[in-house]
DNA sequence: TTAATTTAGCACCGACTTGGTGCTTTTAAA
DNA sequence: TTTAAAAGCACCAAGTCGGTGCTAAATTAA
């Protein structure tokens, strides 16, 4: 059905978080309680963020994760790929398993819509995801609050 | 790894195919044959797109499937859709199982990629993979060879 | 009428992916 | 030394996906 994976969901919801809480470090169990995640399954993901080098891990009591770099420079194209592997939108373009290039009429525009999905998570860096961030863009619900004020 | 099923990919070749051969009835196993794809499963696909009467069926000796419409009045995202269900970029969303009105961020970000996502398959229609068709887009292969020419 | 061709319907299966957990080790602070 | 936390690795249940088997219904041709 065309849908992220919990593992991305997770990811970019705990980097929103992450994002918003200043450079402290943040416990799995802290951030999985606030979240309503569950925690294991969190782990695994922040474990595979930290060995990407996108937030710092520290062990130990008072340890957890930390932003590494600054959220503008990441794109949810990045972190799908980071949790995903390779964002590969059909097998059928030129160059990957479809080898039938005399018969296939459809890879040429496929590539192009792949080219655009790519393009529109590129669009989006994790400053849009974080709360606080001035690119921040605001869940609905947020929205009808902010308006009733 | 976000990519479209065996169902849609089978689907939008058939489509494809169909498009570039006028209005004769073309029956699966001809089909199944030229583009080298499993017969029984794209009689599944193909169903599912007579269901939805966007090709009419015909039974029978000399019967097969046919065009029902201008493919110019339906997008990538309309076959995705019939083939693989109600496209649902995550959970998280308005409305959605995301019942974490309170707590999750991302919503707001996420429904505004979903948006943008559906719009790059909605402005693919089928007469951009129709061989033959002014709107067609060449694959890279094709490309290459009129480029010797 | 009969045989052949083709779609329609429905159920099913094996393999892979996904969401999630168990358990042990390593690191670091109190 | 104890405790809190991440790191590593293996594992499992449920779901999805690609694909198949089988039977029925429709249509054409002989």
């Amino acid at each position: 059905m065309l849908r992220l994976t919990k593992r991305s969901e997770y990811g970019l919801m705990a980097l929103a978080y992450l994002g918003s809480r200043a450079a402290e470090f943040c416990s799995v169990r802290e951030m999985a309680e606030d979240m309503a995640v569950p925690a294991r399954l969190l782990a695994e993901v922040l474990k595979d963020l930290a060995r990407a080098e996108l937030i710092n891990s520290q062990r130990g009591p008072n340890g957890g994760y930390q932003f590494a770099k600054d959220p503008t420079h990441f794109t949810i194209f990045d972190i799908v790929e980071i949790l995903e592997g390779e964002v590969q939108f059909t097998n059928c373009a030129p160059g990957l398993t479809c080898t039938r290039e005399s018969s296939c009429t459809i890879h040429g525009a496929i590539s192009k819509v792949a080219e655009q999905v790519k393009g529109v998570l590129d669009g989006f860096t994790l400053a849009h995801l974080t709360p606080g961030h001035p690119d921040h863009m605001m869940s609905a619900a947020t929205a009808a609050k902010s308006l009733q004020v």
